[in-house]
DNA sequence: CGAGCCGTTGAGGGGATTCAAGCTCAGTGG
DNA sequence: CCACTGAGCTTGAATCCCCTCAACGGCTCG
């Protein structure tokens, strides 16, 4: 399938059908879309875009007027927001499936700073395409399906406040490597961040980030495949997360 | 307004009619339903619940399943999750205006434990109720209210770990009692959590939350009026969180 | 009026930060 | 080809903030 870059769109004639595309889109069944039927996909078609973006690419800024809302097909994203004191701060991660930007839905301007952690593959849906389908009896179930993003990125953040911010900064990082894990290629390959991005996430110091690694690397827990991907050894992961101390 | 005990509905002919009470509501203008006409709430009479929570009771715990949405009329509800630790961790708080509840909307368990911080006054809306609406032409426009809703308590969210989970203990407090101080009563008396549930807030011991509050206690940002109400000096506040050290 | 809960404050220790020095490694140009 | 450079990572040492343990006083309530 093309890969399209993010600023640029591909002339629509050298586009598949989009039925075509979205029926054959592996993330079809958890995807906004996935519920619509062939019918209703022949509707879009040509008009929900492909983009893709290389890692550390902003896809949008904080207050920008959002136009779109996009399903992640592959790789992982970040949400970032500024603290009054100038200090970054990761506040969610999202990745496979998920469903980000969707405050345009609302006419409303992108709350994070939303930028690609890994190379991303995206379905971009321009707002009025989707409040068209409100009134269409064919796309009547995407309501609920919307209502269940919107839940799961709630529950997300509060998973996020109860795990990735509480405790000392080693349990943190194990909650942490989790959810990497768990967004992971096919083949088990984790994106690894850097330690300032660490930090950022768990609100310690990119040096406590580095030691508190080194500590998990040295226990087995994770090991370096190279400088942006690792292994994690879930059953370590999770005997050192029972550990009481 | 009669105020009915959680346990207890009154029963239905000593209530008024359902359009009376939420015409009269005041919170109607923010409140979910308040986008309905008068012949939509006739519809509704007599199905909607409003109870009464005493504080510190709880109004459903994570896992319960959940048959009821929940519209905060009066007071402050607080959101908990007990770690895989066994700490309990405050990840959000409700206020006037504010849904909570609404994994039930879709079929889901509730995600946290949801308990009254201060006495509190709610709109029990059944499911039942508020699915039966979306077929409705009249209630066409409650999807969109949901989502504004939903986003809202997303937005809550990432705010929660940018501003009440990042940073030293006093820059937490400042934040927290920034926040706590948005949902005092219209005399402007806040809520004051006990020591140690302003720890289960802000990852900090009940200690250093009572040094820390002392210390803008001492500085007059604050002042107690009795033992769970204060009184917040919002330019001190802001001064006080506009320091760089 | 004693029991218990809650809040405050102190003393000491530990984990995270700060400051700082090397290290690896990729890119660059002599 | 290889020093040169700079960015990112690691590690050490000193400091500081917060945690732990502890004592004590006020308040409520049986």
């Amino acid at each position: 399938m093309d890969r399209i870059p993010i600023t640029a769109e591909a002339p629509a004639d050298a586009r598949p059908w989009q039925a075509a595309v979205c029926t054959a889109c592996e993330v079809r069944r958890e995807a906004l879309f996935g519920v619509l039927d062939e019918h209703a996909l022949d509707r879009l078609h040509q008009r929900i875009g492909q983009p893709w973006l290389p890692a550390d690419r902003v896809l949008y800024r904080a207050g920008d007027a959002g136009a779109s809302v996009y399903t992640v097909r592959a790789g992982v994203l970040r949400f970032e927001r500024v603290t009054a004191q100038g200090e970054r701060r990761v506040v969610r991660l999202a990745g496979r499936g998920d469903l980000i930007g969707q405050e345009a839905l609302l006419q409303r301007p992108y709350g994070d700073d939303a930028i690609a952690c890994t190379p991303v593959d995206l379905c971009r849906l321009p707002v009025a395409l989707v409040d068209g389908l409100h009134d269409d009896p064919g796309g009547s179930r995407v309501p609920r399906e919307l209502m269940s993003r919107w839940q799961g990125a709630l529950d997300d953040a509060a998973a996020w406040v109860a795990e990735l911010s509480t405790g000392p900064a080693r349990r943190r990082l194990l909650h942490l490597l989790r959810r990497l894990d768990a967004l992971a290629d096919p083949q088990g390959l984790a994106w690894l961040p850097r330690r300032e991005l660490i930090g950022a996430m768990l609100d310690v110091t990119l040096e406590t980030a580095s030691r508190s690694l080194s500590d998990l690397r040295r226990a087995g827990v994770v090991t370096l495949h190279d400088r942006r991907h690792m292994r994690v050894d879930r059953a370590r992961l999770e005997q050192a997360l029972h550990e009481q101390p």
